[in-house]
Parts: C-alpha cells; sequence; structure tokens
DNA sequence: TTAGTGACTGCAT
DNA sequence: CATGCAGCCACTA
C-alpha cells in the first residue's frame, strides 16, 4: 500500500493528485483531507479548484472520489458532473440516501501512515 | 507582483 | 434542520 509521500513531488499540486490517485475504488476522501496530508489544512478550496481543472483537462485521476465533509457531492453549477460523479461513485460500490449523501465513516479514505502533516 | 476566483469548512443564526 | 458567512489558500492571468 502506501507507505509515504514521494519527496520528489515539489508542489502542493503534484501531492495532491499523487493523493487522491491513492484512493483505492470504492472509497472516498474529502477535499479538507486531501488538503491535510498535501500539507495545507486550510486549503480544501484550492483542492476542489484542481480536482475542477484536472476534470475539465482531461487528466488521468480518480477526482470522482474526492467529495466535501457532508458526503455528498459538490458542483456549484455543474449538475452533470455531479450526477455523473454520483454515478462513478454508485457503480464503484458506493450507496447513496436520499440526500445524494454516502456515510463518510463506511467510505472514508483511512490510509495507514501520513506524513507532511505539518500543519 | 497583485488581484480575482472558488468541486471547502466550521461555526453562528 | 437550513442558511449564511468569514477565513483560508493555491493557482492563474
Amino acid at each position: 500500500m502506501m507507505e509515504e509521500l514521494p519527496e520528489d513531488l515539489e508542489s502542493f499540486m503534484d501531492r495532491v493528485y499523487w493523493l487522491v490517485q491513492q484512493i483505492p475504488e470504492g472509497k472516498v476522501a474529502t477535499y479538507g483531507q486531501i488538503a491535510t496530508y498535501a500539507g495545507s489544512a486550510r486549503a480544501p478550496r484550492a483542492v476542489g479548484n484542481l480536482m475542477r481543472d484536472s476534470f475539465s483537462n482531461g487528466v488521468e485521476l480518480p477526482w470522482q472520489r474526492v467529495i466535501n465533509s457532508t458526503g455528498g457531492i459538490s458542483y456549484k453549477g455543474d449538475v452533470t458532473r455531479a450526477e455523473l460523479q454520483r454515478e462513478l461513485l454508485i457503480d464503484e460500490g458506493i450507496s447513496f440516501n436520499r440526500k445524494y449523501q454516502c456515510d463518510l465513516k463506511t467510505y472514508r479514505w483511512a490510509p495507514e501512515s501520513v506524513f507532511w502533516m505539518d500543519e
């Protein structure tokens, strides 16, 4: 599995991308989690921006596994993408309730060892 | 170099 | 339970 964050990941963006790629199928992580693991606990919004850009730029990344802190899918206007995201996650075995939220206690990705939590 | 932007978050109403 | 909102921050033009 995962041991530690590679040192050659210079930028916050590189670390975010690497981390998201570590999320296994059927699991999810919150923007806050990724931001924290990447070294900037207060930059969940930046993570969201990166996920949006990676999606629109067609970057190979399991962006669908990054959701918000309530277990729901953020969309801010892009409803089409949000529905696609939900379908992709359902295909991975994740179930959603009537409010379109999944149970983080069940699906949240819990890396064995985390590092770079300098904040 | 600086200002604008937003797939966030937690706390207050 | 549902809004509202201020704080925060990396990226981009």
